[in-house]
DNA sequence: CGTCATTTTGAAGCCCGTCAATCTAGGTGG
DNA sequence: CCACCTAGATTGACGGGCTTCAAAATGACG
């Protein structure tokens, strides 16, 4: 597939409007004109999924938040398969390492269709050299998401493979109505729990005839939260 | 056990001296009558293995630099068990919460007599506000933190026992001479890889006959390093 | 309707967890 | 100095969960 240059957009005062928060808590210690100044910084671009995002190793020009969707985080073994290291949700911003301007090191690849807020790492600097308070809350996100991180490998990497489903299975669920939650292939699932695409497929096909899970679509479900809540903590 | 509160010492010119880097460069950024002036609230004290170094809840008043030493991060599950999700190691920087004046969110026990050298969060923060260039360090050590911690935890959850034992062992000999190692405990081990006591102790005791690893002690080993990393990376 | 990717299901085997016994090293008290 | 005790390490046996290899079913799409 050739590559192409994606095609970002100018963010209008609507988009921002629109947004869900989190970039609104980082600028909102800047002041009323900072803010509009910032604003016309900030472009658009929706991706398509197994559309990469950025890739490890490219220049940390921007960081991303997440309009809404869902991406995976990749690190690549020594033995060349892909592990997801983190997924990240509505809301969540990626791709830090551009506030201090070091290249990327994750690829991040949509998973559903997402919207994305690009923001050049540049004017992060600049805001935070103005503004200290800025700085606080870049580093307090820092300490957030480092936290973050390792409670999701932790809660993924261990107990058996149906603890771990039923584990990310609440995850998914949390930014969604309903009990509802958007479905991963089985084999990025696999990736997900350190699993085979196969215990993965068992797993979740478990899951339907128990009645912890009702299919709604090939991509989405409707999650039982008091069965998957009980054996997540097994 | 009557809990007792540790007893630290004023660090002095020479510790400085001596001291294995890392908060030299945090610190190094301020200027000379500024690190004069740092220096006298720093303070110093020795760990034996299994005293705590502090605790999670732990209202953040200092973070710590470990002179010399191990120590494991501990974080609790839901049903009360125990991972240690990162080991620090001499030269490193831990409960670094305390920078945002956050409590500590993980448990640190010195897994070996360890030296620590403890700063209160307070100046660090002040030493930022008079001098944008730490901050800078600090978020980039952020970044290398969380990405270590990704890491660690990756190549320690995922692949066989024997595999991931090997990357242990290997994680181990960084910071010594001569291949050689800091044996924990087989329970430690097990909480270390996500395995039981025995696999931990089966592994070890495979590894000396196959001649990976020599004892020199009971708590020190001597690497093999061309088959550890042959198996480290299966 | 046919093709291809993905998912599901089956069967066999292995790795690891569990339970339990044995062995070793270090410490204590006689 | 030795008998005794205890905590940790080692080893064995067995069962279960997951992987592996393979085949069948399902669904997406031209």
């Amino acid at each position: 597939m050739k590559e192409t240059a994606k095609a970002y957009r100018p963010a209008a005062l609507d988009d921002c409007l629109a947004c869900p928060a989190r970039h609104i808590d980082l600028l909102s210690s800047a002041d009323a004109e900072g803010r509009v100044a910032l604003l016309q910084h900030f472009e658009i671009a929706t991706f398509a999924p197994k559309e990469p995002i950025y890739r490890m190793g490219d220049p940390g020009e921007w960081l991303y938040l997440l309009r809404f969707g869902l991406a995976k985080l990749l690190r690549y073994s020594a033995s060349g398969t892909e592990r997801i290291v983190h997924l990240a949700r509505t809301g969540d911003t990626i791709g830090t390492a551009a506030i201090t301007g070091n290249h990327h090191r994750r690829t991040a690849v949509a998973m559903t269709p997402t919207e994305v807020c690009r923001i050049p790492g540049e004017v992060v600097r600049e805001c935070g050299k103005t503004n200290p308070a800025v700085l606080d809350a870049l580093l307090a996100q820092f300490q957030a998401s480092a936290d973050a991180a390792d409670t999701f490998l932790t809660e993924l990497s261990t107990g058996s493979a149906q603890v771990r489903m039923a584990r990310l299975l609440l995850f998914l669920t949390e930014k969604h109505d309903h009990n509802e939650a958007p479905l991963p292939s089985r084999e990025e699932m696999g990736a997900l729990l350190g699993t085979t695409t196969e215990t993965a497929s068992r797993v979740i096909a478990e899951f339907r005839r128990e009645g912890a899970i009702e299919m709604l679509h090939n991509d989405r479900c409707r999650c039982n939260m008091a069965v998957l809540n009980l054996l997540a903590t097994l």
